[in-house]
DNA sequence: GCCTTAAACAACCAATAGGTTGATAAAGCA
DNA sequence: TGCTTTATCAACCTATTGGTTGTTTAAGGC
C-alpha cells in the first residue's frame, strides 16, 4: 500500500531544513527570480546558491524556466501543499482525540484536491 | 525583526526528511511508545532508532517522559503545527494572488492560537 | 567576430548524518 | 545480592551536504 513518493516528502523536508532555502522560498513566493538575484541577498557564492536551488528543484518545490539566457526560478505551491498534507493527518488526528482517520484524509482531500495516500 | 527560531524549522523540517523518523511520528500518533517498541517494525539496531529519537526530540517534535525503567515518548503536536503555519504562509500568498500577507498571518493566528511571527 | 553576462559543470574539502558494535547505567525481579 | 530488561553513551566507519575555486557553455551587445 505505501506509495514511491517517500522520497519526494525526503527530498522536500531535506529542502526546507535550511534557512537559505526557506529564504528562497520566501522571496520566491513573490514572484520568480533568477540565480544571481536570488544570491543576492546572501554572503555565499552563487555556486552555492546554484546548488542550493538544484536541491528545491530536485524536491519540485520549484521549477526552472527559459528565458533567452536567464533562467528564471518559480516556486510550485502544489508542493508545498502535499507537505501540509503530510503533517496535518497527525495533527488533527491527534486533536479529534481519534476521530476517524479516513474521515480526515477525506475532508482534507476534498479540501485541497490532494489524492489521499498512505501515509508512509 | 527576524527570530531566533531559525534553528528550530532547521531541526523540525530535518527530522521529517527520514522516512524512518516519519513513521516514528506516524506511530506515536496514535499514542505515547517506549524505544523498543519503536524500534520493532525496523531492521535497523535500537542504537540507531535511539539516535532518531533523540533528533526528533531535539526538534522538539517529540518528548521523554520517565516511568520505571521505561523511557517512553509522547508526541508534541504544537511542533507540528509550526511547520504547517510556516508552509501556509508562503501558500496562501500564492493561492490568493498577493492578498495582504499580513491578513493571511492575522487570520492563521487567530485560527490556530499560534503567535503571527516574520517568516525567516 | 569579440567581449560581457548568466549560469551550469567539475573537482575538491571539511563537517555531519546514519549506521554499526561494544560497554555502561538504571530500575525492577528472583 | 545477582540477573534481566530498557535504554543510553562512546568510538568508529562510510556516504552525503554545504561550501569553495576554476572551467565551460550559452546568449546577447558591440
Amino acid at each position: 500500500m505505501d506509495t514511491g513518493d517517500d522520497e519526494l516528502l525526503d527530498a522536500a523536508f531535506l529542502a526546507l531544513a535550511d534557512p537559505v532555502r526557506r529564504r528562497i522560498i520566501s522571496r520566491l513566493s513573490r514572484g520568480p527570480a533568477t540565480v544571481n538575484e536570488l544570491a543576492e541577498p546572501f554572503a555565499i557564492t552563487k555556486q552555492a546558491v546554484s546548488k542550493h536551488i538544484q536541491v528545491l528543484e530536485q524536491a519540485q518545490l520549484v521549477t526552472r524556466t527559459r528565458d533567452a539566457q536567464r533562467r528564471p526560478v518559480h516556486l510550485n505551491p502544489a508542493r508545498l501543499e502535499a507537505l501540509t498534507a503530510w503533517i496535518d493527518q497527525y495533527r488533527l488526528v491527534r486533536e479529534g482525540q481519534f476521530r476517524s482517520l479516513d474521515a480526515v484524509l477525506q475532508s482534507r482531500a476534498a479540501a485541497s484536491g490532494t489524492q489521499a495516500k498512505d501515509p508512509s
